[in-house]
DNA sequence: AGAATCATGTAAGGGGTTACATGATTCG
DNA sequence: CGAATCATGTAACCCCTTACATGATTCT
């Protein structure tokens, strides 16, 4: 999770494809990502801040007639980069793979964004290097305690392998987009 | 996690079978658990003062001749009630599991705990309850994202189900104590 | 002589939570 | 007529991280 966390990703990916002020930010995660994913409305405007004060979004101040007026938000070049990068590079960290890797699949599927085969791809090969790491520290392993740890990190890897190539695999090809 | 963090219970867990005073609470965490779990020594040191305010522990000045002195802690009645009830109840959210159970596992072995069977035992029933469900809501959803979510659940239960059976439970028998 | 060990902290700041504040409009 | 929606925040607090402070002793 490269210094960014994920919390700022999912804010540049609800800006990616038009702009939206706050409000508009928390109802598309609320109604989409509810099941993975939250943000308290407190945080998300304090992030808002923190981004456009990194130059990675810009404001502009909407007034309305009957409706409170509203800070409308865009992406920046820097802001754009920074997401599109983030969503082709695999997860490197197993412990941050549900949230960052689901939130990718996420934007792939609601925007139709190409690429999501291609992630999963590199994902299963990063895995399973992975994967034969734990192995082997495991093998060469002698504290029971610290095999038993190794073991539960190479059956959630298999796991994560097994759904990579059955659930998601699948599920990536069938936005229909590479 | 019931109101109370890990890092609380594994400092309460380091105390339990004898007193220790801070720099030794680290270095006792840092040669054991230390693949699994870290502590900064100010953050200790802050724990350490709030669980006095709490009344888990009660602290002992002592002085030495040609070393610092030193603050010996000791558990009351209510911090070992606590922890003690913390390690015989199974984890109850699936992504605290991991750490969670695994700090568990480690203060079984370490101090020689009884109990350890039946912990994996009621952990194995719980998340084979907790699957079926899940199993059940995957198979009613139309969403093809939340589809996939379920079914990475699903698996990575699978996965701990299978880890508590093979090798937890041969772990947990090989202490010897139950 | 310098590094590591023993021993306990403070200070500043980051990121997140919960609670609170405001005020018009529109839906049931 | 009250509740929900629209819209943006502030304030206080919690936990954790990083950096800094101190100072004697013992190992290399």
């Amino acid at each position: 999770m490269e210094g960014r966390s994920l919390t700022e990703y999912v804010v540049l990916g609800s800006l990616i494809a038009a702009p939206r002020h706050g409000y508009e930010i928390k109802q598309f995660l609320g109604s989409t990502l509810e099941s993975t994913w939250r943000v308290s409305t407190s945080q998300l405007y304090a992030l808002l801040k923190r981004l456009k004060q990194e130059r990675l979004l810009q404001s502009n101040l909407e007034t309305q007639e009957t409706r409170p007026s509203k800070r409308v938000l865009t992406l920046t070049d820097d802001g754009k980069a920074i997401f599109t990068d983030w969503m082709h590079r695999p997860t490197m960290h197993v412990r941050d793979f549900r949230m960052e890797f689901m939130t990718k699949l996420f934007f792939f599927f609601h925007y139709s964004m190409p690429g999501a085969v291609a992630l999963v791809e590199s994902q299963i090969g990063f895995i399973k290097t992975r994967m034969e790491e734990i192995r082997s520290q495991s093998e060469k392993s002698t504290d029971p305690f610290k095999t038993l740890v190794f073991e539960y990190k190479i059956q959630m890897m298999a796991g994560i392998h097994a759904w990579l190539s059955k659930n998601a695999l699948f599920f990536a090809r069938g936005l229909n987009i590479d």
